[in-house]
DNA sequence: GAGTGGTCTAGACCACAAT
DNA sequence: TTGTGGTCTAGACCACTCC
């Protein structure tokens, strides 16, 4: 068999995928060359325009820089997020071309604070479910997840596998979205979240608060932290 | 002299905006469909390729959509989140029934440190405005207002009496917005600033950093810091 | 001067949509 | 069948960097 797998997927976006798997590897590292586009157009075996396109998407998605006259080298990695569109966080980081995996904490029922019943309307004391989950990317933790459900909407809520599918991704599912309110502030994190991260002390966090609304109440209620020093919210219009 | 402008801007840039300044005129709204390939190669006497390069580019900008077989049409606006809208922050304190006051701290002429030149697409050492300004609600500091501006689109920038209009709102009026970035941080902020906003040593700040373009170039640079403790970004849709 | 990226050409073949 | 977009080629010339 070798490895052709002729499957359809266009030359580019085999050199893409390929020039993606060196840089995850390991292979080339931040500010390392990479090789140069006639180079890469002998490996191959086409032509440099096709090359030249692999490349260049490469550089528009931020993965590589280049420098007329020099060479093509690899980007410094930068965890941007595309801030307050509804897009799981594994989804973000695979677009990056990066590895996610998260760490389940704490998954349970438990009782309304006084805080917490309030964005759900409902009184102190009544059950919710709370999942507290670490997101990590290239085995590095950008976010740390905690999250309230309300069990009459997503009842099967403490059934799923985490490890498997984001929470966002499964309420997505199990309760159409209506509406989201949402905040961004920056704050110093409690001891606990600071570990979490693997953050020092009285490093600031890049915190968002987001409240979903579906069939016409709250249905979750999630506080992200992020590590200050190397996530950020980003975009353009 | 015609409107030949062989400014050394590429080909498929020009075609871009072609195609961009017919979408903004009115003349192609959203779902028409555009001249094909084949029609805008001839207009333009250039190749398919460079046509099509063009065409690609705004297509992954989200601007066309295409479809194999039938056609390319202009997208659908997006309606982005109420966050990073251009506003001012003075409307946005008066509109909370707060007094806004602002106070400036510097407004000269400066040279573009290498950091500062890159996104201004300059050389460092080009001549750029900076001011910085201390906006205060309820004459509680809000937010430090850090902004460096290409006097090609806004040479009277250094005439305008920033007590009575905001950087932001006469750049509103001096340069037509042509797009942003931005991005969203939580930092401990510089001495300097953290003096400016009256706020303990190691408190985070909420730092939001906005490039706009204007006139095909980088009309301004700012970077506004917010104390964490009293400032939020919030929105909901 | 040798090597790099930046752009462009004038064709080509294919998959798909509309008719 | 015709027209559309999707991809690719095998050259080319240029501007730039590095030596």
């Amino acid at each position: 068999m070798a490895a052709s797998q002729d499957n359809d997927v266009p030359v580019f976006q085999r050199i893409k995928d390929y020039l993606l798997a060196q840089i995850h590897a390991g292979q080339w590292r931040e500010g390392d060359a990479i090789p140069s586009e006639p180079e890469l157009a002998r490996q191959f075996g086409v032509s440099r325009m096709t090359v030249n396109r692999a490349v260049r998407e490469l550089t528009a998605e931020q993965v590589l820089t280049r420098v007329q006259g020099s060479g093509t080298y690899v980007a410094q990695h930068k965890y941007q997020a595309t801030l307050v569109e509804i897009k799981s966080i594994a989804e973000e980081v695979r677009a990056r071309g990066h590895r996610h995996r998260s760490e389940l904490h704490l998954l349970e029922r438990d009782k309304a604070s006084e805080l917490m019943a309030m964005p759900f309307g409902m009184k102190p004391g009544q059950l919710l479910f709370h999942s507290i989950i670490v997101h990590l990317e290239n085995d590095v933790p950008i976010q740390v997840e905690d999250r309230w459900v309300n069990p009459a909407v997503a009842p099967a809520y403490l059934e799923q596998d985490f490890s498997q599918i984001t929470p966002n991704e499964y309420l997505m599912v199990a309760a159409p979205l209506q509406g989201v309110n949402y905040s961004i502030e920056a704050l110093t994190p409690p001891r606990e979240i600071a570990q979490m991260l693997h953050m020092a002390a009285k490093e600031p966090c890049l915190v968002l608060k987001r409240r979903t609304l579906s069939q016409g109440e709250a249905a979750s209620v999630a506080t992200m932290w992020h590590p200050g020093n190397r996530y950020q919210f980003a975009g353009s219009f």
